[in-house]
DNA sequence: CGGGTTGTCTCATTATGTGAGATACAGTTC
DNA sequence: GAACTGTATCTCACATAATGAGACAACCCG
């Protein structure tokens, strides 16, 4: 295990709660003076900050680091007019999902008008083992064979969705569009209702993509 | 140079724009093998991506981070309300600065309800030899003695700012309120006619922060 | 085709990070 | 106040792990 991936391991534990050293230490299992060093080196470059307890938290580059990122994402600018129309079409919330190790990442977010509604912020970070976008971008098999996936009340309970890939010039899957919304809206086969026009807007963006 | 500062100076070239391991290895000035390694390392830990023409980009975990890093800045929080306090009262946008490295990072913005304003997004960043806020947190002793600090037309034509420093328990500055505007409403000594409420916003911030 | 890219891999050398332990320091508790 | 926790930080011999020259394959362009 090389150093970049001890670190990236640090960022991961701190990444969940602020963490002094020797919480540190306990999650990730380094030695002390190994954590100790690569935390401290990381602070000076600003990936890293302590608080006034002398635990360490995420830095403030990272607040300008994950802004370029995201705009960054190609992606992004061109799925918003979908997702758009996409929530004016259903009534629905839908976001755009990135894998990310374990985990998927929202990248692009767009609210339902409804009082009672999904809310998923950018940059949120949810599992991959849980809700249509996960077997979209976990690559289940069925999932991909169908063209969607829906799942009802698995990542939160009273919520369903339907999710379709989003496939690049290559043939693989980069992303995943959703749809999501309280049950009592989208009925408990959520698929019958949304899965043609989710899929609609999968291919709108490839197509908005220039694949 | 150890690999974290490396790593790092990788992320600081890649933020500035995308680039292939040739232009990495021509900023950076690190052997192509080394470049290559470690920007491969970062690429499977999602801190860099690449894109269609093989370009390293930043990764799609550090939308993540960003996200989690501006919500981990206490100020943050804290100084939103005084913030849009100071906005309603002068009529100008108001943001929050912290120091990174050589530059200066906009954690919390709030804008001027007027057409004509200053525009600065959470998380962009700014020089920090440049404008009032640069002034403050990198230390300038004439700023400090006197309080706050005034720019006019020094970081973008047109446009003049007074900051002031925040002070935590332990004395020293971690971040700077600032207050900016177009030249023909603030006038070119922009400082006479804001510095008292900018320092008192300040001053309301620290108080609220509990120091 | 041949000369210029590009990204990727291997491998000997050695620089670099490692970890046991020492040190220091602050906060308890007796 | 002294002894005793828990911290964070530093030192140094050692061996791991990063380094960079160079080889390689793929690609593009004239």
């Amino acid at each position: 295990m090389g150093v970049i991936d001890k670190s990236a391991a640090i960022l991961a534990a701190i990444e969940q709660r602020p963490l002094a050293l020797a919480g540190l230490v306990e999650t990730t299992g380094f030695h002390r003076a190994t954590a100790h060093r690569l935390a401290t080196a990381m602070e000076q470059h600003g990936l890293l900050r302590r608080d006034a307890l002398g635990r360490f938290m995420l830095g403030s580059w990272l607040v300008s680091l994950g802004r370029t990122a995201g705009a960054g994402l190609p992606l992004r600018d061109v799925a918003r007019p979908v997702l758009e129309e996409l929530v004016a079409d259903t009534g629905e919330s839908a976001q755009l999902y990135v894998a990310q190790g374990a985990n998927r990442v929202c990248v692009e977010s767009v609210e339902s008008p409804n009082g009672l509604r999904t809310i998923v912020a950018v940059g949120q970070t949810l599992p991959l083992d849980r809700g249509s976008a996960g077997k979209i971008l976990r690559g289940d098999a069925r999932a991909l064979r169908q063209g969607w996936a829906e799942s009802v009340g698995e990542r939160e309970a009273g919520v369903a969705s339907v999710s379709a890939p989003i496939i690049d010039a290559d043939g693989t899957v980069v992303a995943a569009v959703s749809v999501s919304g309280p049950i009592e809206r989208t009925t408990r086969s959520p698929g019958k209702r949304y899965a043609d026009r989710v899929v609609a807007a999968a291919r709108a963006i490839e197509l908005a993509a220039g694949w």
